[in-house]
DNA sequence: GTCTTTTGTATTGAATAATGATACCTTGAA
DNA sequence: TTCAAGGTATCATTATTCAATACAAAAGAC
């Protein structure tokens, strides 16, 4: 963050940053568009994506001249995957409520104001990038941060609240802090929590705990199922105790194994 | 590769080589052993793996000051597979026949002497890093190489093998070039082919090719599953119908999208 | 189809920013 | 406690990146 740190190498920051563009433009980029988005000089810009190219984290279109993102940017997936352990111990729970219950079910972790998805064990018909790990989601507006909130110190809900930028990314989208408060609130009591038309419409989310030592939630196991084949009624009554028993199995597993 | 390029800019390579490193080194790495595997100065190590921390790239285990992925890699997983065409189309098939048959599916391309995949729908209890996506495998032992081979031009093939260099991971990986050929021979008369004990004691892998224009394998579907619940046979009655034609209707999906 | 604008590519002198040597702290093993 | 190995901090030197520029090649406008 500071621009005199003597240890901080700004030509890899900018390379990185090329990098890092791809997770929001969803789209193969020409060169001028990365220099623009980058905020770099045309030329560092085509210095640094040839590099990039060179070793692979980009590929390119010969014809449109653009470049999209290389096969070792999925690669780096698999070398932070490998090292996760909270990941490794709940793979085999999460499969297995996918497989018995037939729903997606997913892992998630806070990061910052936002949720990232660790794991996701796909089963049903959704949107392909539903499907996708890494991905990012405002905390505040699915059930998993939701639920990961309420089980840490009180401290994080209000420094996420203070930094959150409420977007009512459908007609139904809670924007107001007093109801997730409340949400919060009410999820600490029960151990779970519940949310509907969050991101998507017709979406209902369900999400439990996974906790850590200290008593403090480090992720949380969640499912997304649709209307009308789902309601919050029947959620409540069948999914409910499936995502709870998962994360607490997941919970047990992670302090077995002193994590 | 090209030393005197004059586009290509070191220090982002440094940085990128960091990364890499922890492809293949599955545990946290110091200071010291990352500046002797990536062959850097140890104050180079110092500021890249300080740049890379500053930005989410790696972690730190601040007792034992060991450095370890970040979740920014997982992310970029995400930038990579949102703008895959093929994996978009290859999703919901996958996981259709992953729910129908119980089975894990799998969807790689042939990249150098590797395959990687791409896409994997766990089902059944199996190995961690055998669950992960962006995983590298030698080509020619695995079913999903040798079938891609097959269905691609004769001098890819002789090129492989030309810089294969073969490893008996089990006593019954095959290393031997004439079996090889053989093999994918084989596999291009039948549209398939099966392959056992190649990584793995008692697993079994079969495959079929996703074609794209030009009568080309741009990709392979494959199936995994062990003895002795199964066997050659058992999969060949079982299961070689289940890829092939999940493989075609791959196909045929990415030309119709023409891919 | 021609003209104009935008985008991609190649080259270079200048100076900034990375370098690597070194010295100083820490840590953990003996 | 000592010592070796690993981590951190600092700084003069110069190799590397930088940004400007010129050229080529597309893409759009008319």
């Amino acid at each position: 963050m500071d621009k005199k740190d003597p240890l901080f190498v700004g030509t890899l920051e900018k390379g990185m940053r090329i990098i890092d563009l791809f997770r929001t433009a969803h789209t193969p980029l020409g060169l001028s568009d990365i220099a623009r988005r980058a905020d770099l000089e045309k030329s560092a810009a085509q210095r640094l994506c040839h590099t990039l190219y060179k070793l692979g984290f980009l590929e390119r279109d010969d014809d449109t001249r653009r470049y999209r993102p290389g096969m070792r940017m999925l690669e780096m997936a698999f070398a932070y995957l490998i090292q996760d352990r909270l990941v490794e111990l709940a793979m085999p729970r999460l499969i297995e409520v996918a497989r018995t219950f037939n729903t997606t079910v997913n892992l998630s972790v806070l990061d910052g104001v936002h949720i990232v998805y660790k794991t996701r064990i796909p089963h049903a018909r959704q949107a392909y990038d539903t499907t996708l790990i890494g991905v990012r989601q405002p905390a505040l507006n699915t059930a998993a941060g939701l639920v990961m909130l309420a089980f840490r110190p009180p401290e994080d809900l209000e420094s996420v609240l203070a930094r959150w930028q409420p977007a009512a990314i459908t007609p139904h989208t809670t924007t107001d802090p007093e109801r997730i408060r409340a949400q919060v609130a009410a999820a600490r009591q029960d151990g779970y929590t519940i949310t509907s038309n969050q991101l998507m419409l017709q979406e209902l989310g369900v999400a439990a705990p996974v906790m850590g030592e200290a008593g403090v939630a480090v992720a949380a196991v969640s499912m997304p199922v649709y209307m009308p084949d789902w309601s919050v009624e029947r959620v409540r009554e069948e999914l409910v105790s499936v995502v709870t028993e998962t994360a607490r199995s997941v919970s047990y597993a992670c302090t077995a194994a002193k994590l």
